[in-house]
RNA sequence: GCACCUUUAGCUCAGUUGGUUAGAGCGUUCGAUUCACAUUCGAAAGGCCUCAGGUUCGAAUCCUGAAAGGUGCACCA
């Protein structure tokens, strides 16, 4: 057949994604609508609209975009595109994020991998040198695979956590929050990385169950349990409930000369709460230096604590002949003279315990004592009052509570909402069991630390032993010393809603944006990061860091299981947006996904969106073929109530869109479209324009055309692709893009 | 140990405040098709809605309990 004239011959071929998506990109970048500024100065927005902004999670900017980074950026962008056609002030800022230890890592194993060289070996400017090439040569990987997405982020406030504004934001808060007291020094029980020689923060363990033995020693007339015997040496208390009858006979305070490890030791009896009397014999001794329940204990009695293991797993002199070897060594060895001497009760070889291990770095989690900086989540300060966008500063009149109760009050107050609501619990019971964040780490590449110190380095710390000095710019003159260490990059993450916008200074985005509308992210990262935002902004802003929490599900395989390399299971999205194109990936990813359940993600599903795509564009094909040589007209009866039915499912999808129910909205767009549009309208419209009856076939015409731009429009936030490449070539339209055309339903 | 989530067709899931014969996609089987469709359209088969009680005129939906799978948290040395 011929094709009509004016009907774009595109449409004779199948909808090509590959071809199609760098041009229509090229198009939304031409025309810089992704900045509301650009979308004010045009008229398209007004100056006075609501705003409604989303900052982007920062994926790692040395990483490649996968599944769960993919249904993040659809998620986000369906917000932000529906926003934009609502007519609101719309802002989706992008950024990247340093991932200090998985970064730094990675760097430093190339250098190894090549050069034979440890970061020792470099020193700190060089290693910082390397790492920065790296993140600059490695960065628009990242960006170009979030841009193939789709998602309209405006890049001119593009913000990376390691740049100027950045680095400038993170000491201000460090400084305001040590000056108000909320941030200290001191020696605490920290979570050590051997391997990587740097503390970790409780919620970046992980924990692994292990079947290990489990030794019972005989301690003088006590069996005490330990799955750890290369700590033990330095055991000189042993604890008991006071409540437990089996020892009424043993006094707080009481010395008993028994024969332990090394020779004969005193050790005293402490009565303390902590211990379960159902567990093992209910009697144990106490390693405060190396685990933290110990350490609470001795913290409780005033115990004297005493280190038995070195950074780097080596034991130490206390060990007598066991000094200087690395644990893993010593356990077997220590075990067989335990056997010698006969203080070993039983083994019991079932038993299940815990390792605590790096999420990030794999490596063995060996606790320590250490002199760390801390963030006192119980300490009571005087926060800003009332907010201000730039305050954080104590303020006369500042209502005086504890970082952890704002936490508390952030979400109890309705000020922020969590969605899916049952995550709310879960983010209570996280705050109640916080203890003070540790913030400091002993890797080089992230935020130094502002405080210098003067005076004898040994002693740091110290009362009195040397001057402290803590500022944004620090001291003028060089008699002062940095303090090596760098900062948590949760530290630096919590300030992201604020940094990103010009925090400290009092900008207009600042003023504009602030708190953001929502905040999408993944479930796995609430503590992380989500309860940080929180916890920053409520100090230093005095306000919310966003009004909406939305947490989407984690990406799955076809099976349900977790992807990951061994597995093999990898489904990767640029081989999916290249196989079957950016919009098809869009749709598998929101479609059964509901908010906060984990979603399983097969081929087959992203393949059955292609072909819906092509269905659009061959729908356009009918639709123009058989309007452009029609003259439209008004619509009958029977046509008007074909249009109310699409309004009707219009207002319905808007309604799920404001709850957040993407997966439903699509769904029902999905189904009018296809089932009801294509497979019933316009079957039955085939006749009508066929026919002699002028007046039917001119309503016909206004209707499949008015049902095209409709459909077009409600799915434009889905698949802004293949609807964006139809609404270019259609003849009639109320926006020159369909990315800033006003949605079909008012609010 | 405490808490949460999930359980509906072979597979993945809808089913929004309880209301006719419980739906879709993929898969399977059959049929049509130079008609907008690198296909599409039509049809069929396939379901003790995990189980046991309860509330109700009426339950996949609400309540109680159980089972299986999953996740989070916790100071079991």
């Amino acid at each position: 057949m011929e094709p009509k004239r004016d009907v774009p011959t595109e449409f004779l071929k199948p909808y090509n994604p590959a071809e199609s998506e760098p041009e229509i990109i090229a198009l939304w970048d031409k025309s810089g609508y992704t900045n509301p500024d650009t979308m004010v100065r045009d008229g398209l927005t007004k100056p006075d609209a609501e705003a409604f902004s989303i900052v982007l999670p920062p994926p790692n900017v040395t990483g490649t975009l996968h599944m769960g980074h993919a249904a993040m950026l659809a998620v986000e962008d369906i917000l932000v595109r529906y926003a934009r056609m609502n007519g609101k002030r719309t802002l989706w800022v992008p950024g990247t994020d340093s991932a200090a230890i998985a970064t730094q890592s990675k760097v430093e194993g190339e250098i190894y991998k090549k050069e034979k060289k440890t970061r020792y070996d470099l020193g700190r400017d060089e290693l910082m040198k390397r790492i920065d090439a790296f993140v600059e040569e490695s960065k628009n990987t990242i960006i170009n695979q979030v841009r193939a997405m789709g998602a309209s982020l405006d890049w001119s406030r593009y913000a990376y956590t390691m740049d100027e504004p950045r680095y400038h934001a993170v000491m201000t808060a460090f400084v305001r929050m040590y000056e108000a007291g909320l941030i200290y020094r001191g020696d605490r029980i920290v979570n050590w990385d051997p391997n990587l020689q740097t503390t970790v923060s409780d919620d970046e363990i992980e924990w692994k169950e292990e079947t290990r033995p489990f030794y019972y020693l005989k301690y003088g007339p006590f069996v005490i349990g330990t799955a750890r015997p290369e700590t033990k040496f330095g055991d000189k208390y042993v604890v008991m409930h006071p409540d437990d009858e089996r020892y009424k006979g043993y006094a707080h305070g009481q010395k008993l000369e028994l024969e332990w490890i090394n020779g004969p030791i005193t050790a005293t009896v402490i009565k303390d709460e902590a211990v379960d009397m159902e567990f093992g014999t209910g009697v144990m001794t106490i390693t405060p230096w190396h685990d933290a329940t110990d350490f609470d204990i001795a913290e409780r009695h005033k115990l004297e604590k005493e280190q038995v293991i070195d950074d780097k797993g080596i034991l130490l002199p206390i060990a007598g002949e066991f000094a200087g070897m690395h644990i893993k060594k010593a356990r077997p060895a220590i075990v067989e003279k335990l056997k010698h001497k006969g203080l070993i009760d039983h083994i019991d070889e079932t038993y299940v315990g815990r390792i605590a291990t790096n999420s990030r770095g794999n490596g063995i989690i060996e606790p320590q004592i250490k002199k760390q900086w801390f963030i006192a989540v119980n300490k009571k300060v005087k926060f800003p009052y009332p907010p201000r966008p730039t305050s954080g500063r104590v303020e006369a009149g500042g209502t005086e509570r504890t970082l952890k109760e704002w936490m508390r009050e952030a979400v109890e107050s309705g000020r922020v909402k969590i969605t899916p609501e049952r995550f709310e619990k879960i983010y209570y019971h996280w705050i109640d069991n916080l203890r003070d964040w540790c913030i400091s780490r002993q890797i080089w590449f992230g935020h130094r630390i502002p405080v210098w110190y003067r005076g004898d380095p040994s002693r740091h710390g110290e009362a009195g032993a040397v001057e402290v000095h803590c500022s944004v710019e620090g001291p003028n003159d060089n008699t002062w010393e940095r303090d090596p260490d760098t900062l948590d990059t949760w530290f630096s993450s919590g300030l992201w809603t604020f940094s990103t916008l010009g925090w400290p200074e009092e900008t207009a985005d600042l003023k504009t944006y602030h708190p953001t509308s929502v905040l999408e992210t993944g479930y796995d990262i609430l503590f992380f990061w989500v309860a940080r935002m929180v916890l920053m902004s409520g100090f230093l802003l005095g306000d919310v860091p966003f009004r909406r929490v939305y947490l989407h599900g984690l990406v799955r395989d076809g099976q349900g299981r977790k992807m990951s390399k061994s597995l093999g299971n990898i489904i990767d999205p640029l081989d999916m947006i290249k196989k079957y194109g950016a919009d098809a990936t869009r749709l598998s990813l929101i479609i059964g996904a509901q908010p906060g359940n984990d979603l399983k993600l097969s081929e087959d599903r992203v393949r059955g969106y292609k072909h819906f795509a092509n269905k659009l564009w061959n729908i356009s094909r009918f639709v123009l073929e058989n309007t452009t040589d029609v003259e439209m007209g008004e619509l009958n009866d029977a046509d008007r109530a074909l249009f109310k039915e699409a309004q009707d499912l219009a207002v319905q999808a808007s309604k799920n869109i404001d709850h957040f129910r993407l997966d439903l909205a699509a769904d029902s767009i999905y189904h009018f479209v296809w089932d009801r549009f294509a497979a019933e309208i316009i079957e039955e419209s085939k006749p009508i324009m066929k026919s002699d009856d002028a007046s039917a076939k001119a309503s016909r015409a206004r209707l499949l055309y008015e049902l095209l731009t409709l459909s077009l429009k409600l799915l434009h936030p889905f698949m802004p692709f293949v609807t964006e490449a139809i609404w270019q070539r259609l003849p009639q339209k109320d926006a020159k893009l369909l990315m800033v055309a006003r949605w079909p339903v008012n609010g």
